[in-house]
DNA sequence: TGGCTTCATCATAGCGCTACGATTTACGAA
DNA sequence: TTCGTAAATCGTAGCGCTATGATGAAGCCA
């Protein structure tokens, strides 16, 4: 009996429809003013807009994605936003896609593949204009998942292989050897590697293994590395810099796989009395917003995490318009080594 | 004629229908399973589950959200990421709110009601679940539109006056006259209050008001500010106590609005000699990572970060679940003086 | 044995918008 | 005046899922 039907009741108080009806034209053309303003007339468009201001009409996005089987979100994954370089990224790729009306979606992968794999199938839900990874290193599924997914992927923040779809970064291997080149180029000959977390943080492995590798071809250069399990953070660089000291008195250069870390070092040497350059060479690595006010100033490597974000957010763009520039699919920014007082 | 109708093709490769096939149960019930698991029995739950495995379901969460009138999605607006404080509270909140498979979707208002508010509107647009801001400052529509908006709404990091909805945060004047006090008890007479982008900032202008207030109710107490328009840093720290030195030679003590300037002050103090603590004593806000590792270790206030996106977090799924738990409108964390070196 | 309650499952209209082909109108050229 | 083209507008099925009442089965108690 139609007297039992269940009548769903209307959710949204304004819908589209209402819009249409008081600006006396059909609902596609309030679509269309909404997604191609240039294809609707003047006369059409101020009537919508009246309407829409009059009514306070708030789109439904998920009525809108559902149709167009496409959402205006881009999903980005990355380790955490308390990490400046991602943070730095983040901030960069949300303001340019913010213009474009593109929602930012975040995901935390903490280093985790397993983690990384279960925000992709989140993501994924979503039906985003484009999912951004941080780094190269993905479980099968993940790559799987974004294979079948349809959606444009970018991988951010490191080079080397072939990427999903596409990339842009650097290479840390490069970053290592550049700081490692540097300190043979001013005399040192007994550095070390002072990093954290090199289990789980791959690219500050690279950069570990690139420093060694060209410190150790350096004739008469020797090269060794101390590490700790936890998260970089100065009072770790302290700890990693005592104990550098005691298992090797004669070093006469560090470098440090992010500021953090040379920030603890540099406080650690005022406190035991070592000279910073004279007595022992410092090199970073991130050109975080206390580097230069440190004292010494400190000497690092600049990676761009705002052109990461910036070109991460063209590329997206560009796909999504499709505006027929055959786009590259791997963008190298590089990097910058800022040569201050600490070495 | 139905020849030349518009055959729309189906989008989605895998829907429900096809797992509710393979399952040998109706799409209700697969539906059933994933949004309350318990209410369907273990032959069903056994038969969806291989079903959704074998066929690569992915769900769509704007059909979803469509016919739900609500989305798994909780927007968090907050000045921007690359501030420590915001990365820690929303860091928390997307591991909680991750947790119960709710998305992120991030929002930087930099400092702007302008801002904030088309970030409200592109918030409203998703249906989410919930919105968060960050502090108590609004503009009319902004506020209009989420009153209107009938979804949760929590203010965090600042305390005071009426919330729209929910708020987690603290008293920041309460923060500052903390840091008077202390000063005044060590002794110090000649205080200084350093802020940067307080115009902005209102919550740094909040700490600064407190400070002097109290600062300046304490017999034979003085109490002046420096300030610098641009956003805080260390670079920023170093220019303002070279400032406040030039202005007032006599400071015997200054009270940084974050530990950014903090440590620009820790480090300029060591270029032109001044003992910390005892010629100057030396207070910021934050607890940032680096604050304990500096030499000297530096005095400063915790803001709990991560208690306040923990508790916004719990606000959230406490009211999308509807325990019925009264839960509280206001929840104020307080904050934390650690007294370390620095004063 | 029958009736009542509870649990599990199902039916299906509709949520709000969009794609894309159809239609209408206006303008310019022959 | 007529025809063709371009611009503007419209029609409407369907995108994939959910809410909620309906239905059926099972179990328990009188």
């Amino acid at each position: 009996m139609e007297a039992t039907k269940r009548h769903r009741r209307k959710m949204q108080s304004v819908t589209m429809m209402d819009v249409a009806e008081r600006a006396q034209v059909s609902p596609s053309t309030v679509s269309l003013y909404l997604r191609k303003p240039d294809a609707v007339s003047a006369t059409a468009s101020r009537a919508i807009a009246e309407a829409i201001d009059a009514l306070k009409y708030v789109p439904n996005l998920m009525a809108g994605g559902l149709a167009a089987a496409s959402s205006r979100a881009v999903s980005v994954i990355v380790p955490s936003v308390r990490n400046a370089f991602f943070a730095e990224t983040v901030a960069t790729m949300q303001a340019e896609l913010g213009k474009e009306r593109l929602q930012v979606m975040l995901g935390h992968s903490e280093y985790s593949e397993r983690e990384e794999e279960n925000l992709v199938k989140m993501a994924l839900s979503w039906k985003p204009a484009a999912v951004v990874l941080t780094g190269l290193s993905h479980s099968a599924t993940t790559r799987r998942l974004l294979k079948d997914g349809n959606v444009p992927v970018l991988e951010l923040w490191e080079l080397g292989g072939e990427p999903i779809d596409m990339a842009v970064g650097f290479y840390h291997e490069q970053v290592g050897s550049t700081a490692a080149t540097h300190l043979v180029q001013r005399g040192r000959k007994r550095l070390l590697f002072l990093g954290a977390r090199l289990q789980e943080d791959r690219r500050a492995a690279l950069r570990a293994d690139g420093f060694l590798k060209t410190a150790r071809e350096a004739t008469g250069v020797s090269a060794e590395i101390v590490q700790h399990p936890a998260p970089a953070n100065a009072a770790i660089g302290a700890m990693l810099l005592a104990e550098a000291i005691r298992k090797y008195p004669d070093i006469d250069a560090v470098a440090c796989s992010n500021d953090h870390i040379a920030l603890g070092v540099i406080f650690e040497c005022q406190r035991i009395g070592v000279q910073i350059p004279e007595r022992l060479s410092v090199i970073g690595f991130g050109d975080l917003s206390f580097s230069a006010a440190c004292n010494p100033a400190l000497t690092t490597i600049r990676p761009p995490g705002d052109l990461i974000g910036t070109e991460a957010a063209r590329l997206i763009l560009d796909r999504i318009n499709e505006t027929g520039r055959a786009a590259p699919t791997v963008i190298d920014t590089r990097f910058t080594l800022l040569q201050r007082q600490s070495s």
